[in-house]
DNA sequence: CTGATTAAGGATATCTTCATCCTTTTCTAT
DNA sequence: ATAGAAAAGGATGAAGATATCCTTAATCAG
């Protein structure tokens, strides 16, 4: 609810991605969509946007596959969100007004300013890399 | 981005409605749909299940409109949320996953129950009244 | 070079959300 | 009683999100 679909398949996958990554190893598009739980035709379309914005690599033909682009940048959850999703959780009015700031306030801005504060806090603050290790400690899921 | 339009609507409807309410006043479709900027039809079929959900009164004919339901009560933000969009936002997992919890948690569970503990709190401890006033002193807006 | 494999791209289908329109019902004032 | 006003209800339309399918392009193994 806080994120569209495609958004959560493609933090899924970027953090698959990050858990299975081995040099030179590629992942394709069905073992990525199994794990993941996700439809396989709507993921391919998912992973050509997440090439498109730089965020894994593509190779085609066998052996083909995806994988991370920069496995040693340091890759938060924000930076995919934003991808995908775009700023608006962040700096959209929850009430759709157009012109809402502290200056100019919404009724409910107050109350709301910390809360997408907290959210961008932990989502520009949670790294892909870290969340993916609790994945490969098996103590987190992708799935279920 | 957090709420449907129907709920930023439905909210704006509401807040607008205790902001304006006196004894025995009713506000018409033009008038709540205009002061909130919503369309009018579209505002029409929100009132009603509004009406449904016995958070306002309607009264049709001349002189007719609506008002909330007992001004004296004090509702939330959190009970209009919930009326309208379920709760979701605050209850469904962030990567969609069907079990998801601090048992059996999905890789980024840990990191969002803070934030969705965060906004369940604000959405219930925000009441209508108190966002109201903030209207009715001009200190807080509903458009624009 | 050829065939198999895999991703990319384009067209299309389905579902939900957002939105409008028209008719019916209810209420008030005269 | 009747006419006008206003909400309720039902049918429909438009747009975006979600999802699928089929063809094309790239790559590799033999």
């Amino acid at each position: 609810m806080f994120f569209s679909k495609t958004c959560e398949y493609a933090m899924k996958t970027m953090i698959y991605l990050k858990a299975e990554h081995r040099e030179g190893v590629r992942l394709g598009l069905k073992d990525i969509s199994s794990h993941i739980n996700s439809p396989e035709p709507f993921t391919s379309k998912i992973l050509q946007q997440l090439v498109r914005y730089d965020l894994i690599d593509s190779v085609r033909g066998p052996h083909g596959g995806f994988s991370i682009k920069d496995p040693n940048a340091q890759l938060s959850l924000l930076q995919i969100v934003t991808a995908i999703d775009g700023d608006g959780i962040i700096r959209k009015c929850v009430l759709g007004l157009d012109e809402c700031s502290a200056e100019h306030p919404c009724a409910v801005h107050d109350e709301f300013v910390a809360v997408r504060d907290h959210l961008a806090s932990i989502l520009s603050h949670t790294s892909v890399k870290t969340v993916a290790d609790g994945v490969k400690n098996h103590r987190k899921v992708l799935t279920r």
